[in-house]
DNA sequence: CATTGTGAAACAATTCACAGCC
DNA sequence: GGCTGTGAATTGTTTCACAATG
């Protein structure tokens, strides 16, 4: 992640684990189902399958935020929802731009787990004066010379890029000048930031990589093991990626504005 | 399990820890730029700061593919190249299907850096009967119902979803009945895979919780040691790697060819 | 003598295992 | 009896610091 961590001692008694902060999004996720479902409790147990986590991991990371079960019980699916969102910061609303509506920016507009969850979709801004006034996902594309007005007007302090590599630490530099303070990046490229400021990249070529590591690996193994029984039974629930437990990175394209 | 490829050059004992996996493909992109800049050598210090990590790290995680440095001198760029692309298995052709051909899997089939590193787009599929045979990025969508011809054709061992969720775990369960055992999952699901099986999975919705959460972290501080510096100081472009630890699980991404 | 490679120390995350409580 | 909450043990990762070396 990237917090500056210059003189930061030891952040309030909440001291929440990096991991845990990631994963967090995840049990909420998992717990916003059940509540539309309108399940009342639930175990660490039948949480944690839920969420792809184990139950002692789930319990551990909630015991940072304070002791929300009952025991021999479980969680109330609703007092964990709000608590949960109270300390990820969703109880208010976070006024996100995309830059580069390609492809990519496009899908990221599209998205509704986005506007469903405290974000909200202040602007669209491309490069191409063609796209302007287009709507996506029923928003108008602004060109990228509104881009500082838009930030400071709508006090947005996040900002998504998803523009090619090239234009990325440019449109970067804008955003943090503007007051950006948190970026999602999805341009295959390392930004510089000043201290401060928080980036986390998404990157499919990564991605792609460490899958091929871990293929290439199978297949080596395979033909050490030579004729061994296929060891596939049991379902294993999937471990999530770095980043974010889920770590990723991916990156996408943005398919440059035409 | 396709191709059967015993490999095992390597003198060191197996087992490169998975944070040091994760981040050899951040190494190989700011490697390939200095490569493409003709430049022969570079020390742990520069190619760190061009992959956005410290040379300590860079060191340690050099230091479980082998001895490839020059005391005193550096790293062989073309040889270090070589040797993070053998060992991440980028020597090979790996065929990749993308399903769900959206924004977000156009986004994907029109990636450059996709196809430039060892991994082929195979095919591209939609359930949509209307979008067969359009091409995106230049490759004919394809009717679900190809998927396991296809994979078994192919021989394709990777496979990306990028569905909407509600179609994910179905669409997974058939690419693993197929053959695959390695996906990348973009949609907002925990898939269930049998043993065995890698999953990797891109959240945006997860990454801007994570940044949500931070945001609030910093505007909480600042209230608290009010007056302090305000954030939006020094907004100057630097190449401080002070807050540089960006991505998820501390991947970063570098450089790369537009 | 600049720079790698690496033990050892420090730190972080995960898992175990069980006391404590409903 | 069932389930949470958490110290203690374990495992994994990062950082330090310096001897080894081209």
């Amino acid at each position: 992640m990237a917090t500056g961590r210059a003189h930061r001692p030891a952040t309030r008694s909440r001291g929440i684990p990096e991991a845990t902060v990631a994963r967090l999004p995840l049990y909420l996720r998992a717990l916003t189902a059940l509540s539309e479902r309108s399940v009342p409790t639930v175990s660490s147990e039948e949480l944690a399958a839920a969420a792809g986590v184990n139950s002692a991991k789930l319990r551990k990371d909630f015991s940072y935020l304070g002791s929300y079960g009952t025991r021999g019980v479980g969680y109330d699916v609703e007092y964990l929802v709000y608590q949960i969102s109270r300390e990820l910061g969703l109880t208010q609303d976070w006024p996100v731009v995309i830059v580069g509506i390609g492809n990519l920016g496009a899908a990221l507009a599209n998205y509704g787990g986005f506007a469903s969850r405290g974000f909200r979709v202040a602007a669209l801004i491309d490069a191409d004066p063609g796209m302007a006034g287009k709507p996506v996902a029923g928003i108008p594309v602004q060109h990228t010379d509104e881009l500082e007005k838009i930030i400071q007007d709508d006090g947005v302090s996040i900002g998504v890029i998803a523009t090619p590599a090239g234009a990325a630490q440019q449109v970067c530099d804008r955003l943090v000048a503007a007051g950006v303070t948190s970026i999602l990046n999805f341009a295959p490229t390392v930004l510089n930031v000043p201290e401060g400021v928080d980036v986390r990249k998404v990157d499919l070529s990564i991605e792609l990589q460490i899958l091929a590591f871990h293929e290439q690996r199978k297949a080596g193994e395979e033909a050490a093991a030579d004729g061994a029984a296929p060891p596939v039974a049991a379902r294993k629930q999937q471990r999530s990626t770095g980043s974010a437990d889920q770590g990723p990175d991916g990156d996408v394209p943005a398919v440059m504005p035409a």
